[in-house]
DNA sequence: GGTCAACAGTTGTTATATCAACTAACGAGG
DNA sequence: CCTCGTTAGTTGATATAACAACTGTTGACC
């Protein structure tokens, strides 16, 4: 089995960050919200007023795949589109009040899911994965 | 910016995931196949004849998800579904002709990102990456 | 001040993913 | 041998993802 094409890091990677989006999932059904759709709101809520495209950026996601999560964030009452005023391009985001409410829970699921990630993994056990998991990134990203 | 709800090994796992699957994606182009689609190939060429259902525990994924994997690689020529004779509920998977001529470039794919993903890192790196990411999969499997 | 490249966002396509609801077939118990 | 719970697979819905092709704006350069 040493051979098989499943004896890769890859694929450890893959079903560990399957798993963890499975628990994120259930964390935010309460709030109807889905896993990067709450990293967006998250944003926000750092920075009100980002264009699309800053969004895009700042979580490394094509600008396609941010255009219908905000079109579903929106959908659900969370946020509004304001037409920038000096670029008619460009959109910036806002949070509606109803947006705004969920700024505990995003908080506390968040401060929840660090602890329970690192939990059983001493500070030099966390960095060392980070350590890790970058220098594969690094591996990828290079070729 | 430590509070951030960005700053979780949950969403470096996710980033290192993506660029992963982008990479894989590359390497695979040229053989039309996706790269869960190369899983179960690779699976099938380990052992030939799988229902579904077995295909899917292997993987760990929804069966519905391999439904539909399965129909697309039908629909590329890669394999064959036999209705099998003892259980008409269940399906049997073979490779055609087309599929077979595929373990060469899926050997070396997979040869290939192994040595890729572990590039710069120790044996003892390797397995210390694996085990960490075992714990936080233990953490979240918990819950 | 007109041309044109670059940019912001949208839309279509493909591929994962999961969950829920459904169909059809199987098999164990009475 | 019939009923009924279990199982195998399909289908529909929703959510990511990325890429390509497109629309409309902007701005830089001549």
């Amino acid at each position: 089995m040493g051979s098989s094409v499943f004896d890769n890091i890859g694929v450890l990677i893959h079903t560990v960050d399957l798993e963890i989006t499975q628990y994120l999932k259930r964390q935010l059904a309460p709030y109807q919200l889905a896993p990067e759709q709450h990293l967006i709101l998250a944003l926000l809520m750092e920075r009100e007023g980002m264009s699309q495209n800053a969004i895009a950026e700042q979580l490394g996601k094509d600008k396609s795949s941010i255009t219908r999560m905000i079109f579903s964030l929106e959908g659900k009452g969370y946020i509004r589109r304001l037409e920038c005023s000096n670029d008619r391009r460009s959109v910036e985001v806002y949070l509606t009040d109803k947006g705004k409410e969920l700024r505990e829970a995003v908080n506390t699921i968040g401060q929840t899911t660090r602890e329970l990630l690192s939990k059983g993994l001493t500070e030099e056990e966390t960095s060392e994965l980070r350590r890790l998991l970058g220098q594969v990134r690094e591996n990828v990203r290079q070729v």
